[in-house]
DNA sequence: GTCCAAAACTAGACCAAGTCTAACACAACT
DNA sequence: AGTTGTGTTAGACTTGGTCTAGTTTTGGAC
Protein backbone atom coordinates (compact mmCIF):
# COMPACT_ATOMS: atom_id res chain seq x y z
CA UNK A 1 0.00 0.00 0.00
CA UNK A 2 2.60 2.30 1.22
CA UNK A 3 5.08 1.46 -1.26
CA UNK A 4 2.19 1.40 -4.10
CA UNK A 5 1.63 4.89 -3.58
CA UNK A 6 5.04 5.95 -3.71
CA UNK A 7 5.93 3.74 -6.93
CA UNK A 8 3.31 5.73 -8.77
CA UNK A 9 4.14 8.96 -7.06
CA UNK A 10 7.88 8.39 -8.37
CA UNK A 11 6.69 7.26 -11.87
CA UNK A 12 5.51 11.01 -11.94
CA UNK A 13 1.44 9.69 -11.57
CA UNK A 14 -0.56 12.03 -9.56
CA UNK A 15 -2.27 10.39 -7.02
CA UNK A 16 -5.90 11.64 -7.24
CA UNK A 17 -8.85 10.81 -5.32
CA UNK A 18 -10.74 8.67 -7.29
CA UNK A 19 -7.17 6.76 -8.27
CA UNK A 20 -6.72 6.47 -4.39
CA UNK A 21 -10.16 5.11 -4.11
CA UNK A 22 -9.01 2.36 -6.94
CA UNK A 23 -5.77 1.55 -5.44
CA UNK A 24 -7.05 1.41 -1.99
CA UNK A 25 -9.69 -0.68 -3.17
CA UNK A 26 -7.81 -3.38 -4.76
CA UNK A 27 -5.09 -3.45 -2.46
CA UNK A 28 -7.47 -4.30 0.83
CA UNK A 29 -9.38 -6.85 -0.96
CA UNK A 30 -8.55 -10.44 0.20
CA UNK A 31 -9.90 -12.29 -2.64
CA UNK A 32 -9.22 -11.81 -6.42
CA UNK A 33 -11.74 -9.02 -7.54
CA UNK A 34 -12.30 -8.52 -11.03
CA UNK A 35 -12.66 -4.58 -12.41
CA UNK A 36 -16.37 -4.54 -11.85
CA UNK A 37 -15.92 -5.62 -7.94
CA UNK A 38 -13.14 -3.11 -7.70
CA UNK A 39 -15.26 -0.07 -9.27
CA UNK A 40 -18.05 -1.12 -6.89
CA UNK A 41 -15.68 -0.95 -3.63
CA UNK A 42 -14.17 2.30 -5.41
CA UNK A 43 -17.37 3.87 -5.40
CA UNK A 44 -18.09 3.51 -1.79
CA UNK A 45 -14.92 5.54 -1.19
CA UNK A 46 -15.44 8.33 -3.98
CA UNK A 47 -18.91 8.43 -5.48
CA UNK A 48 -18.03 9.98 -8.70
CA UNK A 49 -15.07 7.65 -9.98
CA UNK A 50 -16.33 6.39 -13.39
CA UNK A 51 -15.47 3.08 -14.62
CA UNK A 52 -12.93 4.62 -17.61
CA UNK A 53 -10.91 5.54 -14.92
CA UNK A 54 -10.68 2.10 -12.71
CA UNK A 55 -10.13 0.22 -15.78
CA UNK A 56 -7.37 3.14 -16.42
CA UNK A 57 -6.02 3.02 -13.05
CA UNK A 58 -5.88 -1.05 -12.69
CA UNK A 59 -4.13 -0.93 -15.96
CA UNK A 60 -1.75 1.32 -14.61
CA UNK A 61 -1.12 -0.69 -11.65
CA UNK A 62 -0.39 -3.37 -13.95
CA UNK A 63 1.76 -1.69 -15.68
CA UNK A 64 3.99 -0.69 -12.84
CA UNK A 65 4.08 -3.93 -11.11
CA UNK A 66 1.48 -3.43 -8.28
CA UNK A 67 -0.87 -5.87 -9.08
CA UNK A 68 -0.99 -8.84 -11.64
CA UNK A 69 -3.87 -9.47 -14.12
CA UNK A 70 -4.74 -13.16 -14.26
CA UNK A 71 -6.89 -15.04 -16.51
CA UNK A 72 -8.60 -17.69 -14.44
CA UNK A 73 -12.02 -16.97 -14.82
CA UNK A 74 -14.51 -17.36 -17.59
CA UNK A 75 -15.06 -13.94 -19.47
CA UNK A 76 -13.10 -11.64 -16.98
CA UNK A 77 -9.41 -10.90 -15.64
CA UNK A 78 -9.26 -11.39 -12.12
CA UNK A 79 -6.88 -8.75 -10.26
CA UNK A 80 -3.84 -10.15 -7.79
CA UNK A 81 -1.99 -8.21 -5.18
CA UNK A 82 0.16 -11.24 -4.10
CA UNK A 83 2.93 -10.38 -6.33
CA UNK A 84 5.15 -13.40 -4.63
CA UNK A 85 5.42 -16.34 -7.32
CA UNK A 86 2.25 -18.67 -6.45
CA UNK A 87 -0.25 -21.20 -7.49
CA UNK A 88 -4.11 -21.03 -8.53
CA UNK A 89 -6.52 -23.58 -7.05
CA UNK A 90 -10.13 -22.63 -8.43
CA UNK A 91 -12.88 -23.74 -6.51
CA UNK A 92 -15.42 -26.37 -8.76
CA UNK A 93 -18.18 -25.46 -6.88
CA UNK A 94 -17.88 -21.52 -6.09
CA UNK A 95 -14.93 -20.20 -8.32
CA UNK A 96 -13.30 -18.95 -5.50
CA UNK A 97 -9.67 -18.63 -6.59
CA UNK A 98 -6.84 -19.43 -3.55
CA UNK A 99 -3.62 -18.76 -3.52
CA UNK A 100 -1.29 -22.16 -2.72
CA UNK A 101 2.36 -20.84 -1.63
CA UNK A 102 4.86 -21.68 -4.59
CA UNK A 103 6.86 -23.78 -2.35
CA UNK A 104 3.92 -25.99 -1.60
CA UNK A 105 4.33 -27.59 -4.97
CA UNK A 106 7.45 -28.89 -6.74
CA UNK A 107 7.28 -28.58 -10.59
CA UNK A 108 10.58 -30.05 -12.66
CA UNK A 109 11.49 -30.03 -16.47
CA UNK A 110 9.95 -26.79 -17.10
CA UNK A 111 13.42 -25.52 -18.12
CA UNK A 112 14.33 -29.07 -20.39
CA UNK A 113 11.23 -27.95 -22.83
CA UNK A 114 12.59 -28.60 -26.02
CA UNK A 115 11.81 -25.39 -28.57
CA UNK A 116 10.33 -23.13 -25.86
CA UNK A 117 11.75 -20.52 -23.85
CA UNK A 118 9.79 -20.37 -20.45
CA UNK A 119 9.67 -16.89 -19.21
CA UNK A 120 6.88 -17.63 -16.26
CA UNK A 121 4.57 -20.55 -15.45
CA UNK A 122 2.42 -21.74 -12.66
CA UNK A 123 -0.08 -24.56 -12.09
CA UNK A 124 -3.83 -24.15 -11.82
CA UNK A 125 -5.53 -26.46 -9.82
CA UNK A 126 -9.15 -27.35 -9.65
CA UNK A 127 -11.25 -29.31 -7.16
CA UNK A 128 -12.89 -28.55 -4.33
CA UNK A 129 -12.12 -26.93 -0.84
CA UNK A 130 -12.93 -28.64 2.13
CA UNK A 131 -14.61 -26.90 4.38
CA UNK A 132 -12.69 -27.49 7.93
CA UNK B 1 -14.34 -38.06 -35.88
CA UNK B 2 -15.83 -41.22 -36.00
CA UNK B 3 -16.03 -41.81 -32.25
CA UNK B 4 -17.25 -38.47 -32.03
CA UNK B 5 -20.11 -38.68 -34.23
CA UNK B 6 -21.01 -42.08 -32.89
CA UNK B 7 -21.08 -40.87 -29.20
CA UNK B 8 -23.60 -38.07 -30.49
CA UNK B 9 -25.71 -40.67 -32.30
CA UNK B 10 -25.30 -42.87 -29.06
CA UNK B 11 -26.74 -40.05 -26.82
CA UNK B 12 -30.04 -39.42 -29.45
CA UNK B 13 -28.45 -36.24 -30.76
CA UNK B 14 -29.54 -35.64 -34.59
CA UNK B 15 -26.62 -35.28 -36.82
CA UNK B 16 -27.63 -32.46 -38.98
CA UNK B 17 -25.87 -30.95 -41.31
CA UNK B 18 -25.44 -27.30 -38.75
CA UNK B 19 -24.05 -30.11 -36.53
CA UNK B 20 -21.86 -31.84 -38.61
CA UNK B 21 -20.11 -28.81 -40.17
CA UNK B 22 -19.16 -27.76 -36.55
CA UNK B 23 -18.25 -30.82 -35.30
CA UNK B 24 -15.88 -31.43 -38.41
CA UNK B 25 -14.16 -27.64 -37.83
CA UNK B 26 -13.52 -28.14 -34.58
CA UNK B 27 -12.28 -31.55 -35.00
CA UNK B 28 -9.77 -30.59 -37.82
CA UNK B 29 -8.38 -27.43 -36.69
CA UNK B 30 -4.87 -28.18 -35.10
CA UNK B 31 -4.53 -25.01 -33.21
CA UNK B 32 -7.26 -23.90 -30.42
CA UNK B 33 -10.08 -22.87 -31.64
CA UNK B 34 -12.25 -19.73 -30.33
CA UNK B 35 -15.86 -20.61 -30.95
CA UNK B 36 -15.52 -17.56 -33.32
CA UNK B 37 -13.28 -18.84 -35.18
CA UNK B 38 -15.27 -22.22 -35.17
CA UNK B 39 -18.25 -20.66 -36.53
CA UNK B 40 -16.17 -18.91 -39.46
CA UNK B 41 -14.58 -22.58 -40.45
CA UNK B 42 -18.41 -24.40 -39.85
CA UNK B 43 -19.67 -21.31 -42.33
CA UNK B 44 -17.61 -22.47 -45.19
CA UNK B 45 -18.83 -25.86 -45.23
CA UNK B 46 -22.41 -25.00 -44.22
CA UNK B 47 -23.17 -21.46 -45.10
CA UNK B 48 -26.60 -21.15 -43.41
CA UNK B 49 -25.39 -22.48 -39.81
CA UNK B 50 -26.00 -19.54 -37.35
CA UNK B 51 -23.87 -18.53 -34.26
CA UNK B 52 -26.20 -19.82 -31.85
CA UNK B 53 -25.86 -23.04 -33.44
CA UNK B 54 -22.40 -23.11 -33.25
CA UNK B 55 -22.79 -22.19 -29.33
CA UNK B 56 -25.42 -24.36 -28.60
CA UNK B 57 -23.27 -27.65 -30.70
CA UNK B 58 -19.61 -26.78 -29.04
CA UNK B 59 -21.81 -26.31 -25.81
CA UNK B 60 -23.00 -29.91 -26.37
CA UNK B 61 -19.56 -31.27 -27.35
CA UNK B 62 -18.18 -30.34 -24.01
CA UNK B 63 -20.98 -31.77 -22.30
CA UNK B 64 -20.19 -35.13 -24.26
CA UNK B 65 -16.02 -35.17 -23.56
CA UNK B 66 -15.35 -35.11 -27.25
CA UNK B 67 -13.73 -31.78 -26.86
CA UNK B 68 -12.46 -29.37 -23.69
CA UNK B 69 -13.11 -25.80 -22.97
CA UNK B 70 -10.22 -24.43 -21.91
CA UNK B 71 -9.69 -20.34 -20.39
CA UNK B 72 -6.09 -19.11 -21.61
CA UNK B 73 -7.00 -16.23 -23.70
CA UNK B 74 -8.16 -12.88 -22.37
CA UNK B 75 -12.28 -12.47 -23.04
CA UNK B 76 -12.61 -16.03 -24.89
CA UNK B 77 -12.81 -19.51 -24.11
CA UNK B 78 -11.00 -21.48 -26.24
CA UNK B 79 -11.82 -25.35 -27.32
CA UNK B 80 -8.92 -28.37 -27.11
CA UNK B 81 -9.35 -31.22 -28.92
CA UNK B 82 -6.91 -33.24 -27.19
CA UNK B 83 -8.86 -35.23 -24.68
CA UNK B 84 -5.37 -36.76 -23.24
CA UNK B 85 -4.05 -34.54 -20.43
CA UNK B 86 -1.60 -32.02 -21.35
CA UNK B 87 -0.24 -28.68 -20.36
CA UNK B 88 -0.46 -25.47 -22.08
CA UNK B 89 2.38 -23.20 -23.48
CA UNK B 90 1.47 -19.52 -24.88
CA UNK B 91 3.62 -17.16 -26.61
CA UNK B 92 4.17 -14.00 -25.29
CA UNK B 93 4.42 -12.29 -28.71
CA UNK B 94 2.03 -14.41 -30.70
CA UNK B 95 -0.24 -15.02 -28.21
CA UNK B 96 -0.22 -18.97 -29.66
CA UNK B 97 -1.64 -21.75 -27.43
CA UNK B 98 1.30 -25.36 -27.16
CA UNK B 99 0.20 -28.35 -25.96
CA UNK B 100 2.79 -29.68 -23.79
CA UNK B 101 3.02 -33.54 -23.11
CA UNK B 102 1.98 -34.55 -19.85
CA UNK B 103 5.36 -36.56 -19.11
CA UNK B 104 7.48 -33.98 -20.22
CA UNK B 105 6.68 -32.04 -16.45
CA UNK B 106 6.59 -33.40 -12.89
CA UNK B 107 4.57 -31.72 -10.64
CA UNK B 108 4.46 -33.10 -7.34
CA UNK B 109 2.78 -32.31 -4.14
CA UNK B 110 -0.60 -31.66 -5.53
CA UNK B 111 -2.26 -34.23 -3.81
CA UNK B 112 -0.27 -32.91 -0.39
CA UNK B 113 -2.15 -29.67 -0.27
CA UNK B 114 -3.95 -28.89 2.94
CA UNK B 115 -7.61 -28.38 2.64
CA UNK B 116 -8.44 -28.96 -0.84
CA UNK B 117 -9.45 -31.86 -2.55
CA UNK B 118 -7.78 -31.36 -6.45
CA UNK B 119 -9.63 -32.89 -9.52
CA UNK B 120 -7.75 -31.97 -11.78
CA UNK B 121 -4.33 -29.35 -12.45
CA UNK B 122 -2.18 -28.14 -15.32
CA UNK B 123 0.57 -25.69 -15.69
CA UNK B 124 0.27 -22.89 -17.87
CA UNK B 125 3.46 -21.60 -19.07
CA UNK B 126 4.65 -18.65 -20.73
CA UNK B 127 7.26 -17.32 -22.85
CA UNK B 128 8.24 -17.61 -26.11
CA UNK B 129 8.97 -20.60 -28.41
CA UNK B 130 12.13 -20.35 -30.26
CA UNK B 131 11.56 -20.90 -33.96
CA UNK B 132 13.83 -23.56 -35.46
C1' DG C 1 -3.62 35.42 -7.68
C1' DT C 2 -4.18 34.72 -12.99
C1' DC C 3 -3.37 32.29 -17.07
C1' DC C 4 -2.12 28.39 -19.74
C1' DA C 5 -1.00 23.79 -20.96
C1' DA C 6 -0.94 19.19 -19.58
C1' DA C 7 -2.97 15.57 -17.13
C1' DA C 8 -7.07 13.46 -15.41
C1' DC C 9 -11.93 12.56 -15.26
C1' DT C 10 -16.73 11.52 -16.78
C1' DA C 11 -20.61 9.90 -19.46
C1' DG C 12 -21.78 7.60 -22.88
C1' DA C 13 -20.81 5.49 -27.44
C1' DC C 14 -18.88 1.57 -29.09
C1' DC C 15 -17.18 -3.30 -29.63
C1' DA C 16 -16.77 -8.28 -28.93
C1' DA C 17 -18.04 -12.66 -26.67
C1' DG C 18 -21.70 -15.02 -25.42
C1' DT C 19 -26.71 -16.09 -24.09
C1' DC C 20 -31.60 -15.86 -24.78
C1' DT C 21 -35.91 -15.61 -27.29
C1' DA C 22 -39.55 -15.92 -30.57
C1' DA C 23 -40.70 -17.62 -34.82
C1' DC C 24 -39.96 -20.96 -38.21
C1' DA C 25 -38.59 -25.84 -40.26
C1' DC C 26 -38.75 -30.40 -40.16
C1' DA C 27 -38.78 -35.02 -38.54
C1' DA C 28 -41.45 -38.85 -36.16
C1' DC C 29 -45.80 -40.63 -34.40
C1' DT C 30 -50.59 -40.96 -34.34
C1' DA D 1 -53.23 -34.33 -42.09
C1' DG D 2 -52.26 -32.91 -37.16
C1' DT D 3 -49.43 -32.82 -33.23
C1' DT D 4 -45.33 -33.01 -30.67
C1' DG D 5 -40.56 -32.49 -30.09
C1' DT D 6 -36.15 -31.31 -31.75
C1' DG D 7 -33.36 -28.15 -34.26
C1' DT D 8 -32.28 -23.73 -36.46
C1' DT D 9 -32.22 -18.81 -37.37
C1' DA D 10 -31.96 -13.82 -36.85
C1' DG D 11 -31.72 -10.64 -33.93
C1' DA D 12 -32.28 -8.68 -29.25
C1' DC D 13 -29.92 -8.56 -25.10
C1' DT D 14 -26.09 -8.75 -21.52
C1' DT D 15 -21.61 -8.16 -19.91
C1' DG D 16 -16.65 -7.02 -19.84
C1' DG D 17 -13.90 -3.80 -21.64
C1' DT D 18 -12.09 0.16 -24.70
C1' DC D 19 -12.45 4.63 -26.92
C1' DT D 20 -13.78 9.37 -27.48
C1' DA D 21 -15.29 14.09 -26.92
C1' DG D 22 -15.89 17.37 -23.90
C1' DT D 23 -15.16 19.10 -19.11
C1' DT D 24 -12.48 19.61 -14.74
C1' DT D 25 -8.37 19.83 -12.17
C1' DT D 26 -3.73 20.61 -11.49
C1' DG D 27 0.95 22.58 -11.57
C1' DG D 28 3.90 25.95 -13.17
C1' DA D 29 5.16 30.63 -15.17
C1' DC D 30 4.34 35.01 -14.59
Amino acid sequence: MKEAVKLLRDSGIQLTPQRTAVVESVLESTTHPSADEVFEMARRKCPTVSRATVYNTLNLLVEKQVVRAQILREGTVVFDTNMKKHHHFIDDETGTIHDIPWESLEVRGEQRLDGFDVREYQVILRGRKKRT
